[in-house]
DNA sequence: GACATCACG
DNA sequence: GACGTACGTGATGTCC
């Protein structure tokens, strides 16, 4: 019987799920022998993923992977430029290709493609034929091209978020149904399939137009009788350009199928075809997991001859043997095979995120992947009612003796403590006098090897790596108020979670740590990552001490004036609202005050934000309440509040916890709470500072690098002005104003200098027109001038873009001068991704540079100041801060500078100094 | 949990 | 009238 009523096609689209594919995975090659696999090892994940989900109702009769192939097609005949913005295919993708086709055959699914027609016109002649016959179809793609095709019994469902388009879906992205979508593309046009449509005319307009009149041939016959000149003129000049743009979007369902809609039925696996197809490739982990689901032994891959240090073959996730240790003898036998192995994972479990408070619970090692135990030493036993007894429950040794056993192993110079995020376990172990050394830390391997392809959380990298989703610690705790701590945790329950939390970090280290080498990371993880574990961790003990009666007086004095700013609020607005909602304020003052410039963005709600604000403040009083409101609102709740909460009860001091893997670029973030954006801008807020305070006879210390990513750009794009101003010790800023706006030093207005200073900002993060214009509020045309004239002076600036982002595409990562990798991998992009990708990638190499350079002050500090009672407590991107004793201040601030001016040598020599500015004071707000 | 807003370098 | 627009972060409040 033919298709028809009842059956169901599936059409995936085949280059869509190879390009995410691509995009998705680090450059995978095959062990043997290099050859590039890593779209096609996600393109099989993808199918396999596609091919589970294939259950129930939704389950396909008839299903196909439709190609494109070549790139001439009809739609070049009719214009020439069609696509013709598309950049050239990776080199690496290339050969991947065909590898995709034998992996779709490999999987038994039809496999489509035909000289000469584009896929999305074989998919659109499948899915009329389909529907034709009285069948459902439904197309696995999210291309806005192929959404003409939805209703009466097609529809799109997009594989990676998960969602079914519907005509409502369609309605929702085009503002009008399936029928009347080719009609708005033709008018909003595409940049990606370089389609030109009607100049200045988006989908937003597009749709407007189109229901308004009905059709685009109705709206192109009846433009004159459009109202707005500007648009009505452009219809009309445009008329052929965007009949052409109809025709170069509108699908065409009568492509010449060499096959018909039977020959997709839907085929049971070839566990055989499919077997050696995955082991030809070497995917261990994707052979063993879908040898398993078709129950069939899997095929051996060869390994290739061993290097030095190789990863071993892993046993299956699945087969670990999880052991909980409860006695001294136990224990013993596991520290037996760490010494004779020199090395294990360790993960603690404890009471708290915290680790200024948390409380050890217990303890997980791992020396061969798939074999790990549990050390259970703080577990409570488990009772009827809700809170549990205070009882320690049965089967777990001594506390005291299994860290007594267990610290000469963890400081043993010639053992390796592996862990994910070690810092924190550190820190808990320090807590008991013990101080674990040597380390290997996987979330740190993951950053130097992957800073800007996903998160290093040790759930992402299980996830991506090792295709494995751990057990989830909700899964024992809960969520939100009824969250128990993981003492309570029963411990049977404990054993496997925290077992296998040791045992994933094992199975990364074996993965990840011979990839330093091959890509050239050895040198940053070692210097610039590791050694800055145990600096932080000890910054972290020190903490601030931060006076709670000033916060308290301060926030007191906040409330009263936001009373009294809210009462006038409420008296301009006419009535009662909340202030601090921005969707009530937005309506307050664009619908019921009728003000101007109101703008509601992609959400539907008006813009309030600070800058629309202070435009309407000049001409009416209410948006300055609202500033001066807001801001007191900030500074209440997000410093002179919540900073008590986080004042240690034993230690009266904030303890703040640095992420090292956190920023893409390399810097450090802080958090819980974070101490990197306490308030200086303003001077109310500056006031905040003067909670942060030395102890007694001691002094804050400040040092921090003068202009440091200014004087890295004039170091890396080579600006002979801009180094010469820096050796001079000229004012940078007032130096580039004086080159642009041809005036003299002397003669040097605020005005002037404040535009050049943005400028030079505006460099840094790879500026444009628009962007500098918004900044300084001046027109667009002018701050593009100001940009042509600061290229036409700086020439060198020009060329260091250009090379960067060429550098970028070629490898789509970005380098500081420490050798530090920042990943790009949007850079090949097109659509708005791109723009984003290309001032992250010209910002990356400076402000990484800038990080590494602290980064290496930092980790000399220790050594350098141990004669010193000085300690180091923060650093805030270019600033550190040090607490010292009042006689000692003058001799630390000597030796801090000395290390922080030369901290890039001897790797890098810059052809500018690096200077460092130094204050002191009781309190933070005298010290800066 | 998403979004808007705003604090810092 | 707008593809979209300065880089990198974290915390808070509202609203669904």
């Amino acid at each position: 019987m033919g298709f028809g009523k009842g059956h169901h096609l599936h059409l995936i689209d085949g280059s869509a799920f190879i390009f995410r594919a691509y995009h998705a995975l680090p450059p995978l090659t095959r062990k043997s022998d290099g050859l590039p696999v890593g779209a096609v090892s996600g393109f099989c994940n993808m199918l396999q993923r596609y091919v589970d989900g294939n259950t129930g109702s939704n389950a396909p009769t008839h299903v196909a992977v439709i190609f494109d192939k070549g790139s001439h097609t009809f739609r070049n005949e009719i214009y020439d430029q069609y696509k013709a913005n598309r950049d050239a295919m990776p080199e690496d993708l290339r050969p991947q290709i065909p590898l995709t086709r034998r992996a779709t055959e490999a999987f038994n699914i039809a496999c489509e493609e035909m000289e000469g027609f584009e896929a999305d016109d074989m998919i659109a002649t499948l899915a009329v034929n389909a529907r034709a016959a009285g069948g459902r179809c439904t197309i696995i793609s999210s291309d806005k091209d192929l959404m003409q095709l939805v209703g009466d019994g097609v529809e799109m469902f997009d594989a990676m978020k998960n969602v079914t388009i519907d005509t409502e879906g369609v309605e929702a992205k085009f503002g009008v149904g399936p029928e009347r979508v080719v009609d708005v593309q033709a008018l909003a046009g595409d940049s990606v399939d370089n389609v030109p449509g009607a100049p200045g005319i988006g989908v937003k307009t597009a749709a407007l137009l189109i229901n308004e009149y009905g059709s685009l041939e109705e709206l192109l016959d009846r433009a004159e009788e459009i109202k707005q000149p500007k648009r009505r003129q452009t219809l009309v000049e445009f008329a052929d350009q965007i009949r052409l743009s109809k025709r170069l979007v509108q699908l065409d369902c009568e492509t010449p199928l060499t096959f018909t809609l039977d020959d997709l039925e839907v085929r049971d696996p070839d566990p055989d075809k499919l077997m050696s197809f995955l082991a030809e490739m070497e995917f261990r982990t994707l052979t063993k997991r879908i040898a398993d689901k078709l129950d069939v032994e899997a095929p051996a891959i060869a390994e290739p001859e061993p290097t030095a240090v190789d990863a071993p073959s892993m046993p299956d996730l699945k087969d670990a043997v999880y052991d909980a240790v409860g006695s001294a003898e136990d224990l013993q036998s596991w520290i037996d095979r760490i010494y004779a192995r020199g090395w294990v994972a360790v993960d603690t479990e404890t009471t708290s995120l915290n680790e200024m408070q948390a409380d050890l619970v217990g303890i997980s090692l791992c020396v061969e992947p798939g074999h790990a135990c549990y050390i259970p030493l703080a577990h409570k036993a488990g009772g009827d009612d809700l809170f549990g007894s205070e009882e320690r429950s049965e089967g777990q040794m001594d506390f005291d003796e299994a860290l007594k056993l267990l610290k000469p192993v963890l400081e043993d110079p010639s053992v390796l403590k592996i862990g994910q995020n070690m810092k924190y376990d550190a820190k808990i172990f320090s807590h008991y006098d013990i101080t674990v050394a040597p380390i290997d830390d996987t979330m740190l391997l993951s950053y130097a090897l992957h800073a800007g392809l996903h998160n290093h959380s040790m759930d992402a990298l299980s996830e991506r790596y090792l295709g494995h989703t751990p057990i989830p610690i909700k899964s024992l705790l809960g969520t939100g108020k009824s969250a128990i701590t993981f003492d309570r945790v029963p411990v049977d329950k404990a054993v496997p979670y925290a077992a296998e939390d040791a045992d994933v970090t094992l199975r990364l280290w074996h993965l990840f740590k011979p990839l330093l080498h091959q890509k050239q990371v050895t040198t940053v993880y070692e210097t610039l990552e590791r050694p800055l574990v145990p600096v932080l961790a000890q910054m972290e003990r020190n903490g601030i001490k931060v006076d709670r009666d000033t916060l308290s007086r301060m926030s007191n004095a906040f409330s009263q004036k936001m009373a009294a700013l809210e009462d006038e609020i409420h008296e301009l607005a006419g009535g009662s609202f909340n202030v601090g909602s921005p969707k009530q304020l937005g309506e307050i003052l664009f619908d019921r005050l009728e003000l101007p410039g109101g703008k509601k963005g992609k959400t539907g709600a008006y813009g309030t934000g600070a800058d629309i604000l202070e435009d309407l403040a000049t001409e009416h009083e209410m948006p300055r309440r609202v500033l001066d409101w807001r801001q007191l609102s900030k500074l209440k709740s997000t410093y002179t509040d919540a900073l008590q909460d986080h004042i240690n009860q034993y230690t009266g001091r904030v303890h703040t916890s640095y992420s090292i893997a956190g920023a893409n670029t390399g810097r450090l973030a802080s958090t819980d709470p974070n101490l990197q954006n306490i308030p200086i801008r303003t001077e109310e807020g500056r006031r905040i500072r003067e909670a942060f305070v030395a102890d007694e006879g001691n002094l804050l210390v400040s040092l921090d690098y003068s202009q440091i990513e200014l004087r890295i750009l004039a170091h890396i794009a080579d600006i002979p002005a801009l180094k010469k101003a820096f050796k001079d010790g000229i004012d940078i800023h007032a130096m580039t104003a004086s080159e642009m706006f041809d005036v003299a030093l002397e003669d040097m207005t605020p005005d002037v200098r404040r535009k050049a200073k943005a400028i030079n900002f505006g460099v840094i993060y790879g500026i444009s027109g628009f962007g500098l214009a918004r900044n300084l509020r001046i027109p667009r045309e002018e701050a593009q001038g100001f940009i042509d004239r600061y290229f036409e002076r700086f020439p060198g600036i020009r060329a260091y873009m250009d090379d960067t982002i060429a550098f970028a595409k070629e490898r789509e990562y970005v380098q500081t001068l420490f050798g530090r990798k920042i990943n790009t991998p949007e850079i090949n992009a097109k659509g708005p991704h791109a723009g984003f990708a290309r001032r992250a990638a010209i910002n990356a190499p400076i402000q990484g540079t800038a990080a590494d350079v602290i980064r290496r002050a930092m980790i000399r500090m220790p050594d350098a100041i141990k004669d010193l009672p000085a300690k180091m407590l923060l650093q805030v991107h270019d600033e550190l801060i040090f607490e010292v004793p009042e006689d000692a201040v003058d001799e630390t601030v000597k030796i801090v500078r000395d290390v922080m001016e030369t901290a890039s040598e001897p790797v890098v020599k810059l052809d500018v100094p690096l200077t460092v500015d130094a204050g002191q004071g009781k309190s933070w707000a005298e010290a800066h």
